[in-house]
DNA sequence: AGTTCAAATTGTACTATACAACTAGAACGC
DNA sequence: GCGTTCTAGTTGTATAGTACAATTTGAACT
C-alpha cells in the first residue's frame, strides 16, 4: 500500500472515530443545546434570520424534522418566528435576545473546549490542520460517513 | 486574533460542520450498517471477539445500549455469542462469516468514498492531514463535540 | 452462608430523524 | 378569475440510538 492509499485509510479511520463520539454525546455536550440546536441557531445568527426551509436546505434535514426543532427552540424562548408581510406562508426565524445569550454562552464553552484540546498544538499546525478540514468539507456533498 | 486563535475557530467551525453532517446521515450512508454496527463489528473483527462490556467502555455507551445493538446484530445473524467456560456471566462475541463479508463490503464501499472525496489531494497532504487527525483523536478523552 | 461485585437484560422514556398525509397560501395558465 | 400546481409548514406515525433504573444471574470474597 501505498504512503497515500495508507494516509486515506487512516483518515477514513480517524474520521469515522470522531463521527462515532460526536453521535454518542451529541445530547450530553450541552444539555440546554443540542449540537442540532446549536448549530441552527448558530445558522441564524449569521444570517440574520432566515426560514425553516432554508435551514432544511442547508443541512439536508427533513422539512418536518426542522419544524419540530424550530417549535422545541420557540418553546425554550431561543428564537422567534415573524409572519412575512408579503407572504403568509413564511415565517422568518429570529434569534431573542435569550437565544443570542445561550448561543454565545455555549459557543464560549466550545471554543474553550477546542483550545484546551489544541493548547499543545504548533500554530502552524494548527494553522494547516485548519485547512485540511476546510478543504475536507468543502469537498462534500452528501457522500460516504457524513 | 491571533493565527492560532483564527485556526483555532476554524478547527471548530469545520469539526462542528463535520459531526453535525455525520449525524445527520448515519443511517443513510449503508442502510444495512449504522455507523454504530459498523464500529461495533470493526472492534470485534480487531480484537478476534470480546465481551458487551468491553465494547461498551471502549465506545463509552451504556451496557443497556449495547446490548440492544448486540441483540440486534444477532438477530441479523452478523455476530454470535459463545457463553465463557470460566464465567457464565459472559458472553464472549464473535463475527460470523456473514459478519466479516458485510463488515469487509463495507468498509470497501467507504474506503471508495473516501478515496473519492481525496482523489485531488497530494500524497503530501493526505499524510499530514492524516497525522493531525490521529493526534486530535488521541488528545480526546471525552471532551467537547464528541 | 451472606454480602458484595460484575455482566447482561429489560422496562421506560427521550431525542432526532424520515416519510407521508394534510392545510394554507401563492402563482401560473389560459 | 378560477382551477391546477407549486411552496411552506404542521402533524401523524414509525424507527434508531441513547440513557437511567431495576432486575437477574453468576462470581468472588469475606
Amino acid at each position: 500500500m501505498s504512503a497515500a492509499e495508507s494516509a486515506v485509510e487512516t483518515i477514513q479511520r480517524e474520521m469515522t472515530i470522531f463521527a462515532r463520539r460526536a453521535r454518542a454525546s451529541a445530547g450530553r455536550m450541552h444539555p440546554e443545546l443540542s449540537l442540532v440546536s446549536y448549530t441552527l441557531l448558530g445558522h441564524l445568527e449569521e444570517r440574520g434570520g432566515c426560514r425553516a426551509t432554508d435551514l432544511a436546505a442547508h443541512y439536508a434535514l427533513d422539512k418536518s424534522t426542522v419544524s419540530r426543532q424550530v417549535a422545541a427552540l420557540e418553546r425554550a424562548g431561543l428564537i422567534e418566528r415573524r409572519l412575512d408581510a408579503e407572504d403568509h406562508r413564511v415565517q422568518v426565524l429570529h434569534l431573542t435576545e435569550a437565544g443570542q445569550e445561550i448561543l454565545a454562552q455555549v459557543t464560549r464553552s466550545r471554543r474553550a473546549a477546542f483550545r484546551e484540546r489544541l493548547v499543545d498544538w504548533p500554530e502552524e499546525d494548527l494553522v494547516r490542520f485548519a485547512a485540511y478540514l476546510e478543504r475536507y468539507n468543502a469537498g462534500a456533498g452528501g457522500a460516504d460517513a457524513e
